[in-house]
Formats: C-alpha cells, sequence, structure tokens
DNA sequence: CACGCCGAGGTAACCGGTTACCATCACGAC
DNA sequence: GTCGTGATGGTAACCGGTTACCTCGGCGTG
C-alpha cells in the first residue's frame, strides 16, 4: 500500500526503532543517521499512519465538540474558539450537530462514534436531569452554557441567568414596563431558555414590575425565523409592548426585522435587547443591546478541563450494577456539582436607547 | 484498561471472530450464540476501539473540511451543509480553519495531519497555481469554491462570474450607473473576488458603462467589519455612488451600516447588493440582494466526489521528477480541467428597489 | 587492566480490531 | 453408510506504529 516506517528503516539502513526514535526527536540518535532517516523519509515521501500511532499511544489527539446547529452564529463563533484553544493543546476538533434533539444527544454520548476521539465537548440542548447515566459512561465529558443536569461530569456555564437579570434591568432602567419575552421553548427544562427565563423574571420581580404572560411567546428553535414569526404573533395578538428582549440575538434580530415591518420604530417605540453578542449584533440596525458572555473563557476552559481530565484513567467502571449503590457515591469524582461560570458583561447599543 | 473485545468473547465463551461477526451483522451466526455475544457486550458495557477497527480498515471515516473561517455566516452554512452531506454517507467531519493564509492551506496539504482522516474538503483562499504539487500528493482532496487551480484534483465551483454578472446586470437594470465595488482583496490572485470581479466588469462593459476604479476598494479580510470599513473609506473619499456590490453578503452587510449612519438611504440613496445569500441577508433591514449559490448542491457534490474516489487507489506517485514531464501528463486523472460548475439564482430583495 | 556506566540502536511484544484460512458439524443425496 | 456442501466459528497473521528490554561498544576510574 503506502511506504511504512519499515520501508523508510530499510532504506536508510536502521531498524524502525531508530526511525520512530527520529521522528519523535528522542534524543539520543546520532545526527549522521538522524541524517540518513531524514533523507530516506524525504525520499520515499513517507508519511506516518496517524491511526497506527493512535492505536499505540491510546489517544487520538481529536476532541469531539457537538452543538445543536452551526449555522446559528453563536455555535459557529463557539466552534471557532474551541478549535482554536484546542490547536492550543494539539488537539484537533471533529464537529458533530445535534440539532438540538434529545436523542441525537444521547446517541452521541452511547454511540460508538464516541470512541473515535479522546473526549466530547457537549453544548446540550434536549438533554434532561434523568440521563446523567449516559454522560457519565464511556469517554470524558465537558458539558458548555448549560447548568448541571446533575450528573457527575464537568461543565462549564454561561451566566444564563445573571445576564438575563442584567439586560432585564437595562431595560426597566431606560424606562420600559411593558416587556416581551421571545424565545422559551416548551418542553425545554433545565435549558438555558429556562434561566434567562428566570432571570428576566427575577429582574422584574426585584423592580416590582408585573409581567403579563400574555407577552411571552414560544418558539420552535432559536432561529432568524423563529425570532420573526414570534414577534409577528405577539403582534397579532394585540400585545402591548415597549420592549421586546430575545433569548438569544438572533430571535432578537428576527423580532426587529419584523418591527420594521409594522412600521414601529425601534428604540423609540419599542427597544429590542439579545443574549450571545454575536458579531452581526454590532452591525444590525440599528445595532443590538445584548449580553455578551465570555466565549473565549468559555471555549478555553472546557478544553483545558478536557484535555488536563486526560491524563487520569477513565472512569467507566460499570455504570451496570444494580440501582440500590448508587444512592451515595464517595466523592470521587472530579467536581461534582461545581460549575464553572464564565464571566459577561452587558453591552448597551442602540436598539435599547431611551425613547 | 477497557474492556476488549477478547474480554467479550471469553465472557460469552466464543472466540474473538464470533464477536467480531456479531458485531458486524455478519450473516452466518447462530441466533442463541448472537445473543450470548449480545449479553455479554451488554454486560460488559463493551464499545468498540474506533481506532483498531480504523487500522485494520485502512479507513477512518472521517473527512476533513477546512474553511478559512468558521465565524463568517457562509463557511458555517457550508460546513451545516458538509456534514450533513458526509453523514449522509456515512462520514463524520473534523474541521480545520486555515484564517484563509496560503501557509496553513499548505501545512495542512502536506502535513501528516492529512493522514488522520480519508480525505480532504479544502476551501482554499491563499493558495496559488503554483502549488499543485501539494495538492496532487498525499490523500484524496476536493476543491471548494475555486476555480481550477490547475491542478489534477476534483473542484466543486461557485458561479463566481456568471452570480457577480447576473448581479450587476440587475443593479444595471434599475437604472444605477455608479457602482461601486467593494471586496477586491489584493494578492488575491485566482480567488474568489477576482472571478467575482470580472464578472462585475464584463457586466459594465456589456452595458456600455464605464466603471471609475475609485469606486473600487480593496479589503483585508471579508467580513462585517472589512465591509463597515471599506465603505467609510469610500465615502470620505468622496467617491459618488448609486449602488455598491459587496463581494460578498458580510461586506454587503457591514456597507449598509455604515450608510445608514451616514444618513444615506438604502435602496433610495444607494442601491446594496451581495454574494452568498446567508441567512442574515433575508432578514436585514433592508433585506440584502444577493446571488445565492446552491451550497447543498456544492457540499453534496463535494463529497460525493471525495467518497466515490476512496475506493481507488491513491495517487500519490512521486511528485518528486523534475518538472521536465509535466509539460501534458495523459488524461490518467479523474476530470482534470472539468470543474464541477454549481447553480445560482438570484434573490432580488428590498436593497436594490427602484429609487 | 577490569569494571561499570552511558549512549546508540536492534528485537519483538503489544495496542485492538479484521479476516484469510481452516476445522467441525449437520444434513441430504447417492 | 459415505461423501459433498453449506453453516458456524476457531486460529493466527496482519494493519503500522510505540516501547520495554536487551546488546554492544567506548570511555572514565580505581
Amino acid at each position: 500500500m503506502s511506504t511504512t516506517m519499515r520501508d523508510v528503516a530499510d532504506r536508510a539502513g536502521v531498524s524502525v526503532k531508530t526511525v520512530s526514535n527520529v521522528v519523535n526527536d528522542f534524543p539520543h540518535v546520532r545526527a549522521s543517521t538522524r541524517e540518513r532517516v531524514l533523507r530516506a523519509i524525504d525520499e520515499l515521501g513517507y508519511q506516518m499512519n496517524f491511526t497506527a500511532r493512535s492505536l499505540s499511544l491510546g489517544r487520538t489527539g481529536m476532541l469531539t465538540l457537538a452543538v445543536p446547529k452551526l449555522r446559528l452564529p453563536y455555535f459557529a463563533e463557539l466552534a471557532d474558539e474551541v478549535i482554536g484553544a484546542a490547536e492550543a493543546r494539539g488537539y484537533t476538533v471533529l464537529i458533530e450537530q445535534t440539532g438540538g434533539s434529545r436523542a441525537r444527544e444521547i446517541e452521541l454520548l452511547t454511540s460508538e462514534r464516541r470512541r473515535m476521539t479522546d473526549g466530547l465537548i457537549l453544548s446540550p440542548s434536549g438533554l434532561q436531569s434523568g440521563d446523567a447515566p449516559q454522560l457519565e459512561a464511556g469517554s470524558p465529558v465537558v458539558l458548555l452554557g448549560e447548568r448541571s443536569l446533575h450528573a457527575r461530569v464537568h461543565h462549564v456555564v454561561m451566566p444564563n441567568e445573571a445576564g438575563a437579570r442584567a439586560v432585564t434591568e437595562h431595560l426597566l432602567a431606560t424606562g420600559r414596563r411593558r416587556i416581551a419575552l421571545l424565545g422559551y421553548t416548551p418542553g425545554d427544562g433545565e435549558g438555558a431558555g429556562h434561566l434567562r427565563a428566570r432571570g428576566f423574571r427575577a429582574a422584574l420581580a426585584a423592580a416590582g414590575v408585573e409581567h403579563d404572560e400574555a407577552r411571552t411567546v414560544a418558539v420552535p428553535e432559536w432561529t432568524l425565523a423563529a425570532g420573526a414569526q414570534a414577534m409577528r404573533t405577539l403582534l397579532d395578538r394585540g400585545a402591548q409592548v415597549d420592549a421586546v428582549l430575545g433569548l438569544n440575538d438572533v430571535l432578537a434580530l428576527g423580532a426587529m426585522r419584523v418591527l420594521f415591518e409594522r412600521g414601529l420604530a425601534v428604540p423609540h417605540d419599542v427597544a429590542v435587547a439579545g443574549f450571545d453578542d454575536i458579531e452581526e449584533s454590532r452591525f444590525a440596525r440599528p445595532s443590538l443591546t445584548t449580553v455578551r458572555p465570555d466565549r473565549a473563557q468559555i471555549a478555553r476552559r472546557a478544553v483545558d478541563l478536557l484535555v488536563d481530565g486526560l491524563g487520569r484513567g477513565r472512569s467507566g467502571d460499570g455504570a451496570l450494577g444494580d440501582a440500590a449503590d448508587a444512592v451515595d457515591a464517595p466523592a470521587t469524582a472530579p467536581d461534582p456539582d461545581a460549575p464553572h461560570v464564565a464571566d459577561f458583561s452587558l453591552q448597551v447599543r442602540e436598539s435599547t436607547a431611551r425613547p
């Protein structure tokens, strides 16, 4: 087939061990020998077989990043950061899309595909609290952007609640009182949407402002189209609003588009704010006020947790013993319920200027 | 370490061959035996080692997709499509970012990392015509979105020239005559920008409209920020324009933002059009007229070309012979200079309505 | 001068699968 | 009763690296 290390060894008149020593920069190789080997490699156009190396080494040098949908700018930017952070640690990233479906996420966690890489960074969306066992079995995992699913795995969480609270307080501070909430997704039990909505409600409650649930609109997914549709629904319903909080930026941008179509001026008639600070938000018309999580920090931390944990032996104990002994496992797991919370900052822009 | 096939075999009281037969759905396995093996797999929580399988099979089931920057919506959407197309063929996708640098692209082509997957889909940006040797050596490659680099590799190209020509004709048809061109990138010899610019010029020439080069602005990269900066430059320069063609959508959207800041109405004062039809363009204010390449088709074709070509033995011959014999190689290569050109359609939206 | 140590590099086991080849066994046909 | 045939599954070589262990030669020291 293709040229192997043995071919190189034969041509250089040395053993495979020596070739291996050379390509891996092992110190004790005579300069002349090294030279001969390198020449042979060059002449034969030898390229090492990564798979074989992975097999002996027991590691592949690859990580899997699973996000709901890469075309959502937030996840594209996140992937960018993760790829960068992984590269800094010498890893390459394989990307899977879950579409936000719980079935896909579980399949990813349990399927043998998981063994293709050294670890998994999962940005869950459909996963529920009961799914902990799937998380804990198998190769190392770090969860992203979600609060603990009560599983003994690392997770790096977004400042969902605090961020939503901050942006809501900002809207209140500019005098808005009838604030619509776009993006609650039915069935999103413990997800980001739930937490952001909670931060929103907490801010209103703290300010003594009552929230009319008629101003909350559910969406099937967090996209521009869904945001637009939700805004249409809200306006068609005759809701009176002076502000709109999208649970993420694309929802807010989609809503802004519809406000424009309906002749409502932003921010004069209605203020709009979002969450994520995707790049498009800075260039929108008007530019969008939003919560900016420190994505680079999230990515770096997730990769570091994963890579640092790789040294340790895998957990992978049974997970099949009857539930009787699962009552209170000793604290063997790394940092069970201590999520790493990322920083955030509020980006105030044109879309929430005072009327 | 972890449980292996041998462990399963021992527990089930069979040989590894039988276990292998079971997991690979080999037909001649007695039902009772299969049952025993499956139970053993279940009891041990066995998961196959993908690396070992890849080594014996000689294939990994992974493809590499290399794009300049995932956070550019066009590439995120493309990646989405490629991942989907690959999945349909049973492949998983590993993503690399080149940042559009030629050095990174060449490194990717020549490094051993290339051996990590079965093939490479490269969306080149910095690559030049002289880089053909790097392309031809090593594992299978398909080039995306570029015209032939005169290398004997498959390439799936965007309708760059025809698309640019079509959108320019549209601008002319709405009465615009002083059209600015945003996005020519110095040094982008044969790239998409060059081809799109050519289509633009061809349309003007055909209509007998003269193009003032003072209305052409170079950019360092194709981003929102660069588009905005280019538009500022143009306006500061005092250029008189009644339309702007961005060589891609984000450049156009960045320009629109600046027109808004400067109090110029789109499309009343200035029409704006782009290229790519990213999702944001539909929801922009005003929505952006653009050229929509059939991305799904591009992705599917690229994946199919790569996967179908995988059956065949690798080329990988020398590539080191002196250039003398490179004059006119016989037609041994698959489809040397027959690029697969994707379809496109013109999406006419608000940003180019008649004044 | 004998001994011990270190640098250089060879030999072969091992990583965990796949699979060519072979041995059995049951069953139907002659 | 014997043989051919197909179903079933065992044995071991192989994929292409890494590396534990060993050998050998040269040099410094008591």
